[in-house]
DNA sequence: GCCTGTGAAGACGTTCACAGCA
DNA sequence: TGCTGTGAACGTCTTCACAGGC
């Protein structure tokens, strides 16, 4: 139970474990066994609990998890007991979107700071009330914010450019909605992730044609 | 080489070369080592050929790959080498934000039907022209315009009830948005494919407070 | 010499099967 | 009895290292 290397995967279950118990949470289950939850979440129940191994010992024999119980301590795993402060760039349509998302408030986190090169969209308010601000204000901006996470949904070739100055600022993560492999160096304080349609797309049309 | 269960991560992996192949050949650089396609994806070399491997001999040993002829032969692998029509479902910002992103149409994805349950957005047109039509009429017109994979950009208590009836018509592929885990059957000629920021932030959290 | 293609080795992640405990 | 916690077995994916060919 020591200081084994944890799966990348692991972490992505572990995310999808705490909506599973949200949501049993919400309808009043006050228990739930490693085969019920595996279920819900389509994964081996052995998985499950080799996940939580790597934390501690969360469950009690015979009986299963307590739901809330579970749910708070996957959030403390996961670093989501604060709120995490994040900076968005690209304010086209998918930006707008996302910041008007509402599943990420609800998870604690907030969107601090927007921007965009386009002088049309500059100082415009979004329905949150958050600004619009040039990119060229960026560093100041999210210093003086302290946002923490950037948010890029520019076009593709504007991507690399922004993750370079986020990487300066410095911010502590991106995620990364162009469709590019920003060259990040092998950074020991800085993690991006991708969220990558094109992608998924890709492998469906793959499966489909096929299978 | 012959019939091996080829790796998810080997799919997702050729979309990701197709991209960077595409850069290439757009700045007119005709021919391409693995060891420097794998700088651009961030893998290691031998995983490209790996990957290719699965499909065939693609390269000329003591030169590369043709870019050209190896973007060719991986969009045909993935399928990209038809038009793919899309059906979405739930028209908030999302799912207007990916109607209107170029990304897909570049790729040969199209948007031919698009539904919501609100009846102040039904009858709307989108700027793309399409219109937006009563979720009531989805398999009808599903069948109607030929749509082969559905996009679900609802609210999470709804994505459940839209992919069933896409199954039911059936519809190939679902592309989900909703930050839910789909309970599809284990089915042969059905693929699912989540895109789920909330998952990708939940990561990014994790690393910065481990880290 | 250089770079691909590939068997073999290695690393990693998942599942099994059962010991341990309520 | 029921369900968790976990070492060991298994399977999968990645990387190495070199043979094959331009």
């Amino acid at each position: 139970m020591k200081f084994l290397k944890i799966p990348a995967a692991t972490i992505t279950r572990l995310s999808i474990y705490s909506r599973a118990l949200e949501e049993l949470a919400d309808g009043q289950v006050s228990v739930v066994s490693s085969k019920k939850l595996a279920e819900l979440c389509g994964v081996n129940p052995a998985q499950i609990r080799k996940d939580l191994a790597y934390f501690g010992q969360f469950g009690v024999r015979g009986v299963g998890y307590y739901v809330k119980e579970l749910l708070f301590d996957i959030k403390k795993i996961l670093g989501l007991n604060k709120e995490w402060r994040l900076a968005i760039v690209g304010m086209g349509n998918l930006g707008c979107a996302l910041v008007a998302h509402e599943n990420f408030e609800k998870q604690g986190y907030s969107f601090v700071a927007a921007f965009d090169a386009d002088p049309m969209k500059i100082g415009h308010r979004l329905a949150s009330g958050l600004e619009i601000h040039s990119i060229t204000h960026l560093e100041e901006i999210c210093r003086e914010t302290g946002a923490e996470i950037g948010v890029i949904c520019t076009p593709p070739e504007r991507a690399q450019e922004v993750a370079n100055r986020m990487l300066s600022i410095p911010l502590k993560g991106i995620l990364n909605f162009a469709p590019v492999q920003l060259q990040v160096p092998e950074c020991p304080a800085c993690k991006v992730e991708n969220v990558d349609f094109t992608v998924k797309l890709d492998n469906l049309a793959y499966h489909l044609t096929a299978g």
